[in-house]
RNA sequence: GCCAGGGUAGCUCAGUGGUUAGAGCACAGCAUUCAUAACGCUGCGGUCAUGAGUUCGACUCUCAUCCCUGGUACCA
């Protein structure tokens, strides 16, 4: 029987171009999702783009723009690091797709007849400078950043409210049924003890007349879902529910990956959403940690924003993979420097995978040997380590110890001065067998290398090309 | 403030209650095309944050101090 694998992303915001951070996390899932393909697995993967709310609104009449013609700018912007990145992912949804509106407001309804919907008046920061909802983490000193010397404005205003509150036992025992529910321990510790100290209901709705930008309320015509309510629902609207449950049922739960701003939203309160839906939690969260260039926290009035399109323009795809797979920990913050990339670059992809293979190529067109094929192994590290999510120690492992290991017996036999055409044909062959398997092994992490090592080694012909890498 | 994690070679990190603390990269030298001046070998490089304690012996255990990171709800 095959089994079915269902995988997402977060959806980014859409109000900037797509960043270095966001290419980490769809890489690291794209390895995850392109391993169970190679295993023969049937593969939902989900990425799309999150398009209503105030900051998309905003950013829309500033461009005098129609939201959704907006929208469609950057939802293209995502779209193409399909192509920039080499993702294999199936399913892209907008928020502001036709079928996910309508699974949100179903949503909405089964959680309003489970009891868990309620009216409630909610007091709102307004900052009349900015014309905008400020939230706590936005101010400084009770005072907007942008206008500190504007008093900020309370407004009350009738929300619907989540009863969150109601599901603080459930999620603890839902955490203690899966203990790797969240991946790293760090990340879960924090978020179990952030539910223990007890939860409070929120918003999850705005004054259409204020904000129209978002899914209608069903049956209240005055609000709006508020952004993040309607967004979490993707994760099932993206595979048809509740239009389609056999197709819901073969895949769902998911398995998400996110950034560690996430974690609350992904490991709590989507959570109790679906507990509220009666519909199982997900599977397992996986929470990467966030870059730094050059040290430093990106941001756009620093400047010092990475454009992953630009990195591969410069270098390709498998490039930047390899250093986001390699070089970044997976679940520790870690650092993007153009230095620290150009020396992984030229010690692990030039000097050490592409001259590899650019030796070996040589020897083999010398003596005109045909290629191999054979049943290429995944070597039994890969999934363990893939399990924990450790993508750099696997590509490690690889170079380290595989990789290493080959050029080592190179200069050992010194085929170059092996006469004996026999003698040279089966050590050859034995080396390019192990090349092979370490292409296979490759796969998931450089799929474009891969590929075309196991094209040049399986050929009639093996010939010597120009260089994987070349050196920069 | 409170809670959690961390401070080890220039950089990224690994590490164990026990002889002279490791790797990769970077740097220097040797050697050298089969190979992308690549591979290989050798070398340089650390009072393992600071102070005290436990111990025959601590980088590894305990305590204190300093510093860093994350969490402490409406941040998509």
């Amino acid at each position: 029987m095959t089994k079915h694998f269902y995988i997402t992303t977060t959806l980014p915001y859409v109000n900037a171009d797509p960043h270095i951070g966001f290419a980490l996390e769809i890489i690291q899932a794209d390895v995850l999702a392109r391993f169970h393909k190679l295993m023969d697995d049937q593969v939902i993967f989900n990425t799309g783009t999150d398009e209503h709310g105030q900051k998309i609104y905003q950013k829309a009449l500033e461009q005098s723009l129609d939201p959704k013609e907006y929208c469609d700018i950057y939802a293209a912007k995502f779209e193409n690091l399909k192509n920039a990145l080499n993702l294999s992912y199936t399913n892209f949804i907008r928020t502001t797709d036709e079928q996910h509106i309508k699974a949100a407001q179903k949503f909405w309804l089964i959680c309003k007849e489970n009891g868990d919907i309620y009216k409630k008046l909610y007091k709102i920061k307004y900052c009349v400078g900015c014309e905008l909802e400020k939230t706590d983490s936005e101010l400084e000193n009770g005072h907007c950043l942008l206008h500190p010397n504007l008093e900020l404005e309370i407004r009350e205003e009738e929300n619907y409210f989540f009863k969150f509150s109601k599901y603080q036992d459930s999620l603890l025992k839902f955490y203690e049924k899966n203990p790797d529910f969240v991946i790293p321990e760090s990340r879960f510790n924090e978020i179990k003890s952030f539910v223990k100290n007890g939860l409070e209901d929120f918003s999850i709705s705005r004054l259409k007349e204020k904000m129209p930008w978002g899914i209608d309320v069903p049956g209240d015509p005055k609000h709006v879902m508020y952004v993040w309510f309607d967004a979490l629902i993707n994760y099932i609207s993206t595979i048809d529910w509740p239009e389609d449950m056999k197709e819901f049922e073969e895949y769902w739960p998911v398995v998400q990956f996110a950034g560690k701003d996430q974690v609350r939203q992904q490991a709590a309160m989507w959570q109790s959403m679906l507990m509220s839906a009666k519909i199982s939690g997900s599977k397992q969260i996986f929470i990467h940690g966030f870059m730094t260039i050059d040290g430093q926290k990106i941001s756009k009035s620093l400047g010092n924003v990475i454009n992953p399109i630009e990195v591969v323009e410069k270098y390709g795809t498998d490039a930047l993979r390899y250093y986001l797979l390699a070089k970044i920990h997976p679940t520790e913050d870690s650092d993007f420097s153009w230095e620290k990339f150009k020396e992984s670059y030229n010690a692990d992809l030039a000097n050490g995978l592409g001259n590899l293979v650019a030796r070996v190529a040589k020897l083999a067109e010398k003596i005109e040997l045909h290629g191999i094929n054979k049943n290429l192994q995944i070597h039994e590290n890969v999934p363990t380590l893939l399990k924990d999510y450790k993508f750099n120690e696997i590509l490690d492992y690889i170079w380290s110890v595989e990789l290493r290991k080959l050029d080592q017996e190179i200069n050992e036999v010194q085929p170059w001065k092996i006469e004996d055409q026999e003698k040279l044909k089966e050590f050859l062959g034995e080396i390019i067998s192990n090349i092979l398997d370490l292409a296979y092994n490759l796969q998931p992490f450089l799929p474009e290398t891969a590929e075309k090592i196991i094209k040049q080694f399986t050929a009639e012909k093996i010939i010597f090309q120009k260089p994987l890498f070349p050196r920069i």
